[in-house]
DNA sequence: TAGGATTTCCGACGTATGTAGTAGGATGTG
DNA sequence: CACATCCTACTACATACGTCGGAAATCCTA
């Protein structure tokens, strides 16, 4: 299992790992607003889980703590999602586009962003090349 | 439950649905290639949990078989997976795109079609207004 | 009409996910 | 050292999903 498909909170739990590093299961608790968080050992049920699913590792002991860190890139595990979603929708991005563009989740600001990094990436391949 | 989440199976049902028009159990279950194809009763299975969360209901009944036809459509459910989508990626469509592009599913041809869709959704809203 | 074919309706089961409590060991402090 | 804390390791449980099997009702056809 290369790449481990992750749920919502998973993935939230990840993003602490990627963004702020190694931490322990206090540290990522905490970094959930006081509203919405989860108790203490439901942020351990999944970190243990992420951890059957090799998306993270233990990393060093502080104190009697255990401190984790991502196996799995923050890119590896958003284009696993982008693949599980686009399979939804048949594997095409048109219709996706189309949706997001009628629901209005899609402005014109980003489509000029999209097309300018494409341009970027068109040049850096052409460099690469 | 306006909007019920729908699973990967469940959205394939529904399309059959939206595709093909009211149709009976038997019919879904065939419209599913005949390879990974599930039971009979799997089908029936999903689609009985479908109806319990008001996407589908039964429309008539030829012989003893239930015709059964979609109750949301297909935007609103595809509405609510990008919504589902989106929110993992905090909600932001930027880090979406970048992750599609660098991911290369979407290519410059996409960017182009969502441009001009953008264009005239835009054309069309000012004669609305 | 009798019997096979088709459907329905229910129940079951394994895995995934979200949620959390408890017991007990490790830690640090007065 | 005695304790209050903190963390770990387990266990538990409900809900959602995907997968079906079995029994009974219903239909159609020879």
């Amino acid at each position: 299992m290369r790449l481990p498909k992750l749920s919502k909170l998973e993935m939230q739990i990840m993003e602490v790992l990627w963004t702020a590093g190694p931490s322990a299961i206090r540290e990522i608790q905490e970094s959930f607003g006081p509203k919405n968080r989860p108790a203490y050992t439901t942020v351990q049920t999944m970190v243990y889980r992420l951890e059957a699913k090799k998306a993270l590792r233990r990393a060093k002991k502080i104190g009697n703590a255990h401190i984790f860190e991502a196996v799995i890139s923050r890119d590896a595990a958003k284009a696993r999602l982008v693949d599980e979603f686009l399979s939804i929708f048949g594997g095409r991005m048109q219709p996706v586009m189309a949706q997001l563009i009628e629901a209005g989740n899609l402005t014109s600001k980003d489509v000029a962003d999209a097309e300018k990094l494409l341009k970027d990436l068109a040049a850096k391949r052409k460099k690469d090349a």
